[in-house]
RNA sequence: GUGGAUGUAGCUCAGGGGUUAGAGCAUCGGAUUGUGGUUCCGAGGGUCGUGGGUUCAAUUCCCAUCUUCCACCCCA
């Protein structure tokens, strides 16, 4: 039988021991500043009913969904015969419903407000959770896009207050204070941004407006008009539009113009009130790292109805590490309205890429073994398995050769793992109960009692 | 879903319509069976992504397909 070339699918990865010190760092960092703050964690299953997840994420997001396949004899399950969808008049999304009822998650919000609804009585509110596992996407991988990655959330659901979003910025600042990254933080409001789509007079084009704002600082102004005209804005709504999006400067400049520009506008003036207050706020705090009001943030999820928050790493190319927002009415699909979240997701595979590309692991994070016994065979092995164990118990990770190779093999594992010291045994040793250890960094080597060793290790 | 690149040894990559396809690194053995890193010597390892076409001859040229990467869309 040939053997098939081994492989992963499309957009996953292997993680090494190296790779793995690296990101246990970053997500030991990140999980630190979450329990300080006050978060407590939860997990839910990878794979949820595809009906919690279907039309969460808007009709892009529902492509983006990994389908399970139902087990057994699917087709069976068929309401008529298979051959009908194969018609391809017939839209796959009816074949869809009817063999897949489980899908892996996008996000780890959605899960969440289904386990908070599902939960509702055994919980505290507000509730604070913090959730870092993978999600999955079914999205075309490039740089710092993958099909599976991991996402670190935390949330509060169940109270309305700004001081919720005060304190994301600030679990923001944190957090990227401790990997070193500099970061600007952007604000913004989806109340602002439907305000100015009520004030220039297209309240239905609330979501073409935003997505062609998001897109203003990549594309230029000309390439924004051309695609609002093309979805059906007036030209006379574009020309009220104009100052808005060419608004720069300061966070003061950008209230003095859209203070009168919502005079006809309760959302925009509830939207602009809230940014006031979240960042009169965040003023006070003097928080390490910058934040900005800046209204061509949109962010494309579609349950987001208040503030909303995106944070980009200032020295690197690379799309935003963390983002999020407030969602106030998440858990009403599920049948509990009236309850309020906001939330943040921190990428942990792009700052990973971020910290990488930038140089920002510290060198002394491998947590390694520290001393290596070197096999000499079968009695040997047995007195080395008892100050093997002495050693673990004072804790000092510490390890004997499996094996009673050659002397070189066994030391040139010991250097290739970056194995500090090596511990040599032979009879010589066993007959004084003494113990050579040997220096790998400077080559010297002393005979020393156990204590002495403990005490050289630890 | 759209566009552009890519695929040759475990890895990074050269090469080229015609005997036996190369290099560096890695692996294994030896110089050196109680002493690693450096050095020297040697060995193993390939259906040149897959399928088809052109040709006396294709790994090389052409087409298709898949893979990976990059960009768009969207996003962490």
């Amino acid at each position: 039988m040939a053997s098939q070339k081994p492989s992963i699918p499309k957009g996953t990865r292997d993680f090494s021991p190296a790779e793995m010190i690296r990101r246990n760092y970053i997500f030991d960092i990140i999980r630190s500043v979450f329990q300080v703050f006050g978060y407590q964690p939860i997990e839910t299953p990878a794979m949820e009913n595809l009906s919690t997840l279907m039309g969460k994420y808007g009709e892009e997001g529902d492509k983006l969904l990994f389908k399970i396949l139902n087990s057994g004899n699917y087709l069976d399950a068929l309401p008529e015969s298979a051959s009908r969808f194969l018609d391809p008049a017939v839209r796959l999304t009816d074949l869809t419903k009817h063999i897949a009822e489980k899908g892996l998650r996008y996000d780890l919000t959605v899960p969440f407000a289904r386990f908070v609804v599902q939960h509702q009585h055994e919980l505290i509110f507000p509730f604070k959770r913090y959730q870092i596992q993978p999600v999955w996407r079914a999205d075309r991988p490039q740089k710092g896009r993958y099909r599976e990655f991991f996402q670190c959330d935390v949330d509060v659901i169940g109270s309305n207050s700004l001081l919720n979003e005060v304190e994301l910025a600030q679990i923001i600042d944190a957090v990227f204070t401790k990997l070193d990254i500099n970061v600007l933080i952007r604000l913004n409001n989806r109340k602002v941004l439907a305000g100015i789509a009520e004030a220039i007079g297209a309240p239905d084009k609330l979501n073409v407006i935003t997505v062609a704002m998001d897109k203003l600082d990549k594309t230029g102004l000309d390439k924004v008009t051309d695609e609002l005209v093309e979805n059906g804005l007036t030209y006379s709504a574009i020309e009220k539009l104009q100052p808005i999006l060419l608004l720069e400067g300061k966070i003061k400049e950008k209230f003095d113009t859209l203070t009168p520009f919502f005079k006809d506008s309760e959302t925009g003036r509830k939207g602009l009130e809230e940014m006031r207050t979240v960042l009169l706020l965040l003023k006070d705090l003097n928080l390490k790292n910058k934040f900005d009001f800046d209204i061509t943030l949109a962010r494309g999820l579609s349950y987001y109805t208040g503030t909303i928050i995106e944070v980009k790493a200032l020295d690197a190319a690379m799309g935003s590490i963390c983002g999020g927002g407030r969602y106030d009415d998440l858990t009403g699909i599920f049948g509990l309205p009236g309850m309020s979240g906001v939330g943040i997701s921190f990428g942990a595979d792009r700052i990973c890429d971020v910290m990488t590309e930038l140089n920002l692991f510290p060198g002394t994070i491998q947590a390694a073994t520290r001393a290596l016994f070197i096999n000499f065979g079968t009695e040997e092995e047995k007195h080395c398995l008892k100050l093997l164990a002495s050693l673990r118990s004072a804790g000092i990770p510490s390890e004997l050769y499996p094996d009673a190779a050659k002397l070189k093999k066994q030391m040139e594992y010991a250097n290739r793992k970056n194995i500090p010291f090596v511990i040599l045994i032979g009879k010589d040793e066993m007959e004084s109960g003494k113990i050579t250890v040997k220096n790998m960094h400077s080559g010297e080597q002393k005979l020393n009692t156990l204590e002495e060793v403990i005490k050289l290790l630890s």
